[in-house]
Parts: C-alpha cells; sequence; structure tokens
DNA sequence: TATTTTACGTCAGGCATGCTGACACAACTA
DNA sequence: TAGTTGTGTCAGCATGCCTGACGTAAAATA
C-alpha cells in the first residue's frame, strides 16, 4: 500500500522532471509549465476555473500569468459574454513551447503505457480517478 | 494520454493534501513530511541514501533534517560499520507523527483500492513503475 | 436606477523550499 | 601518509506559495 504511494510520489516527479531544460532556456519555472499546460488543455479557460484547477492564490497564478503574457506565451481577452471574464489561451509561441515540452515527456509515458499493456493503463486511470479529490471523482480527469 | 498526466498531478496533489493540518500543527512542511516518510519506510538509512531517493541538495535536506532532531523526531546515530555514516531513523514521537499523517491519508488509498479492484491496483503498479526514472524501473518501487 | 456582487488585477510583505559555492572535519582506504 | 568519502555548515540567492488589503469594471439584482 505504502508502496503505491512511493510510486506516485516518484512517478510524479518523474514525469515533471523531463522537459525541465527548454523551460530554462525560456526562463520560466515549474509554475509557469503548469499554467502553460492547463490553459493548453483548456482553451479559453478563465482565470478563476484556472485557479480552482492549480489550486494557488490569485496572487501567485497573477505573476506567472503576468510573466507568460510579457513573454508572449499566452494572450487575455475578455469573454463575448461577459467581459468581466478573461479567456487565455496559448499563442503561437506557447503552443510551440508547450509542444516541446510535451515532446520531451511524451516518449516516457508511450514507453510506459506499451511496456505495461492496455489493462493495466485501465488501472492505472480508475485508480488515480479514486485518487484525486472528490471533486473530480466523478469527473473525467480533466475538470 | 495527456489525461494520464493530468491525473497523476491531481492525485500526487491531493494525496500528499491529507494530514496536512497534523503537519501544521507539529511547526513542520512538506519537506520535512517527505524526509519523515521515507526515514520511516527505510529505518536506518544513511544521510546520502535518503539524498539520493529524495534528490535535493545536502544543503535542503541538512535544513529539513535539523528541524526533525530539533523536534525529536529523528534521532541520528553513527553506523557501527563505518562511522562516518549517520543512520536515521524515527523517534517515539516521530514515529507516533507519522502513524498519524498515514492514517490520514490511509482512507483514501484503501477507498480508491477497492473501488477499482485488484486488478486495477495491478496496473496502477505497472505502469507507475513504468513511469519511474531507469534507476527505480528494474527495482520495487522503494530504493 | 442604485446597490451589491462578481471577476479580475495589484501592492506589500512574509515563509518554505530549493539551489550553488565554499569550507571543515572525522573516518576510512590505498 | 596521502587521498577519498560521508557528513555538517556558512553565506547568499531564486522560486513559489501564502495572507491581507485595496481598486476597478462589468454584471446582477433590488
Amino acid at each position: 500500500m505504502k508502496q503505491g504511494v512511493d510510486l506516485l510520489f516518484f512517478a510524479a516527479r518523474d514525469v515533471a522532471s523531463e522537459g525541465a531544460g527548454k523551460l530554462a532556456e525560456a526562463g520560466l519555472g515549474r509554475a509557469h509549465r503548469r499554467a502553460l499546460y492547463f490553459i493548453a488543455r483548456h482553451p479559453a479557460i478563465s482565470v478563476a476555473d484556472l485557479l480552482a484547477i492549480l489550486k494557488v492564490t490569485k496572487q501567485s497564478l497573477g505573476r506567472v500569468l503576468n510573466d507568460l503574457l510579457a513573454g508572449g506565451y499566452v494572450e487575455r481577452k475578455p469573454a463575448l459574454r461577459d467581459r468581466r471574464m478573461r479567456q487565455l489561451r496559448l499563442t503561437e509561441k506557447g503552443t510551440a513551447l508547450e509542444s516541446a515540452l510535451w515532446a520531451a515527456q511524451r516518449p516516457k509515458l508511450v514507453r510506459a503505457f506499451r511496456e505495461a499493456g492496455p489493462e493495466a493503463v485501465m488501472g492505472f486511470r480508475r485508480v488515480l480517478m479514486g485518487l484525486a479529490d472528490e471533486a473530480r471523482r466523478a469527473g473525467d480527469g480533466t475538470p
């Protein structure tokens, strides 16, 4: 049982560690990467929704977002329906960076999934869904 | 595929978040918890080995370890065979804290494992082993 | 229309965690 | 004896996260 926790720790860390080089080149950190990643996953996401996903404070996200905006990785536009909301999207430059980062960690995923086999991957998903918090348990893992 | 990364992120974060209260009571942080956890997992572990597991610098670990020693959670004794090496062990107090922390996160694990079923748990393990770095891939997940 | 609420941005300051570099010492090894 | 290894420590710096307080624009509501 504890072995599962060990593995979760190592896997999360080691997967996240891929692509650290490219990130440093761009002068960004892990926090920027997470924001970049989830904006890519949820185009036009609002700031409030991104906050809910990342579970950090407005101020923490604010700084990261400003860096990404200044670097031209992300664009921020008022939503049509409610102009208080700012929709976040990756720019072309942001998309390129995100793709490069994903390309760095993808092989590890591909290999692990292939070696483990499809049934194992199903189980992997089932267990992780159970471990993620209540709010996400009923969902698809990508709130 | 990316969903797997999402889940890994959420699961690792949400599992680690359990017991944050008890930790704060003791005036400790996440870094202390990780050290506590791996010392519990590997009694009499040397400083160098703990460094290798956590992949942090000697200085970072040093601070954490000093806090734990000062708080009476961990004891440090020279190894018999090689007296340069310091063996780290939890004290009674440390064991109590670690148990309390584990008790806080255990139910989430139990429920997730039970709901997913044994085959899923097998798959979960297989995939995570593949995701953890080379050095651990051949091992048992607890280097 | 006037008021309140919502969504967002920002200033100020603080703590925890990580890093590099440099140095010191005791104990083991060749 | 000379070198290597395991450990501890000082000094300084970057990142990432936090709380609290305040301001603004737009929407919702009384």
